[in-house]
Parts: C-alpha cells; structure tokens; sequence
DNA sequence: TTCCTTAATTGACATTTATCAATTCGTGCG
DNA sequence: CGCACGAATTGATAAATGTCAATTAAGGAA
C-alpha cells in the first residue's frame, strides 16, 4: 500500500484516538481492491463481510423497493461505509457500487467487531462515527421533506461551493442522473431545476458550474445551518 | 418513581448489560418531570441538557426549515431520544414536544457522558442504539423517497397493524394532522390517501382503522422487509 | 345538553413532480 | 475524422401533492 494512502485511512476520525497496534491490525488484515466503475459491491438483504474503506474513485449507496431506485449518499475518498451494518452484523439497508474506477480497503467485519472489544478508544471513535452518520440521515431527511427538488439543488450547489473553496466554477463531480437520485428528482426535472436556477445567479456547463451570483442563489436556496453545515 | 416505571426503564436496550451501580446513579441523579400537552421540550439549534426517557404520554420530534415543518418521529413510551446530540454535546437538528400529558425522566447529559466512560457495556449498549437509531433514519429516508404519500400510509398501517397484533380495528394514536405531518404529506392529502385506501380494504371511522382484507391492502403496499420490519 | 372551538373532510385549483417522446449534446471508438 | 451510443435537454402530458376555501364532524366546557 501506498504511504500516503494509509496516512489518509489513519487520518480517518474512524481512527482517530485508536492505538497504532488496533490500526495496523485492521489494515494488515484487510485487502486493497481494485474495482471498474459500475461493480456491485454491496447488495441490499446481504449481510457484512468486510468494513469498506474508499480510497480512490467514488462509489454510491442506494436502495430499491417494489421496482424503484433511489441514490441515498455519494461515497467520495477517504471515507468508510456500512459501518452499523458491520458492527451489528445486521443486513444491509443499502447496496453499493462504484462508479468510477475505485480503490477499495476491505476489512474483514470481524476483525472490526474483535478491535471494538478489545480497544476503547476504537470503540469512543466508532460511537462518534455512528452520531455523524446518524446526523447526516437526520439532515438528508429534512432536506427531503422540507424543500422542492429545485431548493435541493440550490443548496447542493452552495455546498459544494463552499466545499470546493468557492471557486469560479464548481465541478458536479458525478454525472447528473446520479445527482438527480441524490437529490430525489428524475434527471428531466434536475436539468428543469438548472434552468430556474439560470434565474439565481447559476450557469450550468457540461460538467461545471458556475455561481455567478452567490447572495442570489443563497436567497433563493434559503440555507440552513442546522441542515447545510455539518458539525 | 413507581417501580413499574423503573423496570420499564431498565428493560431498555439502552440500559441492557450495564452495570447496577450505572444504572441506579443515572437515574438517580436525573429527575421525573411532568408535562400537560403542547409543551416545547426541545428547541432546534440548542445543546442538549438532558437525555430524555418518555415513560408514559407521547413526544414528538420534528424539524423546521425556512418556515416549513415537518415530523420525524413519534417518540412513545419506553424510550429515549436525542441520545446522539448528548454524546456528542452537538446541536439538537430536531425539536420535541408533548403531544399528550407526559411524564419525563431527564438525566443530566454530564451524567450519560460520564457513565459512557465509566462502564464498557453502556457504551456498547449505547453503540446499539445509535446503530438502530441509524438504521431507522435510512429506512425513513427511504420510505420517503420510494413511495408515494398513500404507499406510505398503507404501509405504516400495515406496520401499526402488526405491532398492535393484527386487531380487527387498529388505533391510530394520534391527531391525524400529526400522522400526516410524519407521513410527510398534509392533512388534506391523508384524508386522501385514507379514501384511496377504502377500495384496498381499509375503512377509518375516526381515530381507529379496520383492515378488511389484509391481502388487497399488502397487494396495494407492496411492503418490504428492509424498510418495513425493524432488525 | 348546547355551544364553541378545533380537527377532519371535501372540492376547486395551482404547483410540483413524473412520465413519455423527441431531439440535441458529448464523448469515445473505429 | 465521422459515427455511434448514451447522457442530457426540451416539450407535452399525466400524476401526485400542496393550497385555499367551505363544510362537516368531533370533543370539551359551561
């Protein structure tokens, strides 16, 4: 493994606080995988086999019921997912799979379960981990229920731009069907929203987009702390 | 505190495998309180002070966002919430408030922060908690994204259905402006839906519902295990 | 009981979102 | 380079959901 990868992976708030014997353990007894892009990785009803450690590329949850599908989170590097599923051995609520050629850390779910037992600050960081994730289903549910898809859009954009360092231009990072299902629209109606947003200071190209007028979008988008900014 | 109440608490998967000595002092140290209905328990935005335990009334956990209102959970007895917010001493993304006379029991979040550290099984317990708590945010989110409002409404009587025993005539427990709000619809739209569902052998007559023919309603619903059965 | 207040329902209509079809756009391959 | 394929957009229409108004139903207080 590269150095840098595991710097990334040990920097990880999962690992923060644990000792290096835990850390090394994990990783040691885990598996670098290498996946093209639209591999399933996770199937939803299955249960665990390994903690996932995206390291390169993107990969995105989703669910399905009675025929439908829906995206529930994009999964951009260094992140881990399944966890609950993991530490519960319960079977999964969502299926995985990558969308971009990915790098994928598999830690085998009962190596987790054993460093749980046998290292408290592993399992202090696994508690803090289980309330981010709890919070974010919490923010993305409020999100769902409380505005239009267009008011979606325009705070993913805020977001993002802040995220990205409030650049002149935005990459959208995923294609739009993808952020479409993300952001619980059809794609007709994401490239509907895009258009209103030309209203709000929002130009849309390709792959980019650009924010020419951020107060307009923030007045339309009406941003949220309690939903837009994570703790 | 009668003794039924504390049993009822202790048989708590929050509370399942700690130790006495954690138990007695959390509770010791937190107080019963009593609220007429309407009373607001908890404000969005704040640090929580307390981990609340509702042992009789009903709580109801909802969220605003520029000037809309929504409902996430009913809280009903025997259970704890804003668990994740107290961990972490993280601003509450939900507000609370009792939508019947309740009684309240409210341990000083100092005190939960300080058994967590104290006694390994609490915080085991409490990583089973917050993984359901998890769990049941994503099966909300994907409730909500995946089905219309009248799925929704079929599927949760179906759920009430099973949980109360599968009765001739379930109760539905609360203002229907409530259910509504929960369901993620308004009260128009569930007046609605309840009429839709006549013809898949469902009759309301007020604040109870008769399943006439289970099979046609299930055939309407369509309900799937992973969203519809807990773990 | 009767009155009064609020919840619930119903209807008419507007908005939002989805669906289906037809182009257009963009990218990678031969 | 042009072609081919899938993504994205646009238009037309339908379905779902929300809003406003009016009416009915239900529950609590005098």
């Amino acid at each position: 493994m590269r150095h840098e990868d595991m710097a990334a992976i040990r920097a990880l708030r999962l690992f923060s606080g644990v000792r290096e014997s835990t850390f090394t353990q994990l990783v040691q007894r885990g598996f670098f995988h290498r996946f093209p892009p639209g591999v399933a990785l996770i199937r939803e009803g299955e249960r665990p086999d390994f903690l996932h450690v995206v390291v390169n590329g993107l990969v995105e949850m989703y669910a399905t019921s009675a025929g439908r599908e829906t995206t529930l989170e994009l999964v951009h590097p260094v992140r881990t997912f399944i966890l609950a599923a993991v530490l519960g051995d319960l079977v999964h609520l969502q299926a995985a799979r990558t969308l971009q050629p990915s790098r994928i850390l598999m830690i085998p779910a009962e190596q987790v379960r054993a460093a749980v037992a046998a290292d408290g600050a592993f399992m202090q960081a696994i508690v803090a981990e289980l309330t981010r994730n709890y919070r974010d289903a919490v923010r993305n549910l409020k999100d769902q229920k409380l505005r239009t898809g267009t008011e979606r859009l325009a705070n993913w954009l805020l977001r993002q731009h802040r995220a990205q360092g409030d650049p002149a231009r935005l990459e959208i990072g995923c294609e739009k069907r993808t952020l479409a299902a993300r952001l619980g629209m059809t794609p007709e109606n994401l490239s509907r929203a895009f258009a209103a947003l030309r209203a709000h200071g929002v130009n849309v190209q390709g792959a980019w987009a650009e924010v020419t007028d951020l107060d307009a979008l923030a007045g339309f988008a009406r941003p949220d702390p309690l939903l837009d900014v994570e703790d």
